[in-house]
DNA sequence: ACTACTAATGTTACGTTATATCATATCTAT
DNA sequence: ATAGATATGATATAACGTAACATTAGTAGT
């Protein structure tokens, strides 16, 4: 993510988090950078070592754990639960102030460069889903769906 | 899993492994036969636990681990990405043995009751949803997915 | 500004998940 | 019977994640 980008993700990230009566701290504030800077998904250790030698700080993987799990609280971020990554939210800057935006995002993993694509999914398909599901009986509670395969860089290039 | 059913899943078992010149040993066995009687996933470690307290010997978690993998090579059980969890595969009896069949699986999670329908995904809505990805560039290679929800049973109670 | 309260971070310890590596045992084919 | 391949044993360590309690830093009320 270039740094115009990075700085509006910032301002945006203070802004939700005062609405929210939430404590964007500096160290958070670190945190959420690196993930911006990654461009991909990092593990919580990677996250932990980036920030040690960007600000030759001790910075525990306890801490790290913390911060995390704040910004996924604050929606600022999210887990990829099938590779135990973390990456920021991409979805800060469109009306996510509203408490009520934002549901459960999809994410389009790429085995090859590792970038993520978060909810390239059109709604109807989901509902689809749902709705093929909901005839079984069903319920998808937590439609956070994480679908692995090649983006369209990878794939032309082989 | 009754004792009827679990008897016919071993002796398939027995036989794909031994088209496949893969040896369904012992101890593969008696892992796959836990995965089969617990009704819903387990980790390796308590697979590891119920190893040993059934046959009162060792069971060492990186053997645990290697006969997973083996069980998963086989297409006789699957890896929960999502949980770090495993169960035995669900389609064993249905024209397992011809090596073209069983494409990728995908599992629908109780996570109330735990249990775990491998599949009740119609293939016209997956072939949908890939299709649409396709629209957007992204690829599908693994189309493992594990989807998180209630199951009418406990919709039921509920 | 002082105090009391709450939230954030530090620190240590531990639990869970998983793999690497080398040694030993067991099967298979000749 | 023996050699080679496969499976298992044993030990160590890496990677992922949380519990519990101490300390520090903000916040609100006076």
């Amino acid at each position: 993510m270039n740094q115009g980008d990075q700085q509006r993700f910032l301002k945006m990230a203070d802004a939700l988090c005062r609405h929210q009566k939430a404590r964007l701290t500096a160290k958070r504030k670190r945190i959420l950078t690196i993930l911006l800077q990654a461009g991909t998904p990092l593990s919580a250790y990677q996250i932990s070592d980036r920030y040690r030698e960007a600000h030759e700080q001790q910075m525990s993987i306890m801490s790290v754990y913390r911060m995390l799990n704040f910004l996924i609280d604050q929606h600022l971020a999210h887990r990829l639960e099938t590779t135990n990554q973390y990456l920021p939210c991409a979805h800060i800057d469109a009306g996510h102030t509203s408490d009520t935006a934002h549901g459960t995002p999809q994410f389009l993993i790429c085995d090859k460069c590792k970038r993520v694509d978060e909810s390239g999914l059109r709604t109807d398909i989901l509902e689809q889903l749902d709705n093929e599901l909901r005839k079984t009986g069903f319920t998808m509670d937590q439609q956070q769906l994480e679908i692995h395969g090649t983006c369209q860089r990878c794939a032309k290039r082989a």
